[in-house]
DNA sequence: CTTCTTGTTACTGA
DNA sequence: ATCAGTAACAAGAA
């Protein structure tokens, strides 16, 4: 669920809260979801974050990099040191449950516990066990990310790219857009969305778009990335992303056509119409966005 | 009970 | 070899 502004906001919160921390410990409590040595990551400090797609990096003082995917289900979960209880009663939390807008921590589905010298904690909660937490070197890193296309918000994603990524497959374009090699960090939300307000039908074939679709989805692509960043992401219906400090994201309130079937289309009223494309739910506006 | 959902990969078949 | 479709993964909701 979390696509790239979901992951981007996550980064802009460590970026501002973490940085600067050193690792203490790192408790694993389900191994599956943790790839790497954990010894290594052992009074490391964090120097700074970054992102590709809908992977999160974190760079460690040793020149190794935690790189987190969240795929489905994954939350990250910053604690301060003293928990609301704790701070009220002047108690250090440490080695108690802590209790929070979500609930005690650790619960259910926390996967791996990252303790801070500060004694504030990050929590890589995942309920399906599928997103995962890498210790690499910079080279495997490189090799890790090798096949992702280019990412939304960079310079390198222009419109000549998206034509050249659109122009070798006669595949729904609704398909072709969430294929993380050719672009990196569109998920199921956004590339419905973008393809709703650049009135392209999903069904429609990638290689028969012409110039002037192709430069407006170009353009609805970034804003609508850039939008739900600004409205702290998409906390939607079954979706388990959250901000690290617990509170939920606004941009499920600007959804246009995503989840919305049966509802009136927000330009014209007819009904959206939810179909599959890939295996995936795919929903639109039948009017808005038609085939020829 | 079965079916559906999701992102990504591995596999299968054309 | 290349491409596209789908099972698998996990857990919970309907």
């Amino acid at each position: 669920m979390p696509e790239l502004p979901e992951v981007e906001v996550v980064r802009l919160f460590l970026q501002s809260n973490i940085v600067g921390k050193n690792i203490s410990n790192l408790e694993i409590i389900t191994p599956k979801s943790f790839i790497g040595n954990p010894k290594l990551v052992k009074g490391q400090k964090i120097i700074f974050t970054s992102r590709l797609g809908k992977q999160l990096s974190i760079h460690l003082k040793n020149g190794s990099i935690l790189l987190f995917h969240l795929k489905m289900t994954g939350q990250i979960i910053v604690l301060p040191a003293l928990s609301r209880e704790g701070r009220k009663a002047g108690r250090v939390s440490f080695g108690h449950p802590t209790k929070d807008a979500f609930g005690d921590l650790p619960n259910k589905s926390t996967r791996l516990i990252f303790t801070f010298s500060d004694n504030s904690k990050l929590f890589f909660n995942d309920q399906r066990k599928f997103g995962w937490v890498k210790l690499l070197s910079k080279i495997e890193l490189t090799e890790v990310q090798r096949n992702l296309g280019i990412d939304i918000l960079s310079s390198k994603f222009t419109p000549n790219y998206l034509l050249n990524q659109l122009k070798p497959t006669a595949r729904p374009i609704k398909a072709v857009l969430l294929d993380q090699n050719k672009f990196a960090g569109i998920g199921n939300i956004y590339a419905n969305d973008a393809l709703f307000l650049a009135k392209i039908h999903p069904s429609f074939p990638s290689n028969k778009l012409s110039i002037k679709k192709i430069t407006l989805l170009h353009h609805f692509l970034i804003q609508i990335m850039i939008d739900s960043i600004k409205s702290g992401g998409s906390t939607a219906k079954d979706n388990k992303y959250i901000h690290p400090d617990g509170s939920t994201g606004n941009h499920q309130f600007n959804f246009q056509v995503y989840q919305r079937q049966n509802e009136p289309c927000l330009k014209c009223k007819t009904k959206i119409k939810k179909i599959k494309i890939a295996g995936r739910g795919t929903f639109y506006c039948p009017k808005c966005q038609k085939l020829p």
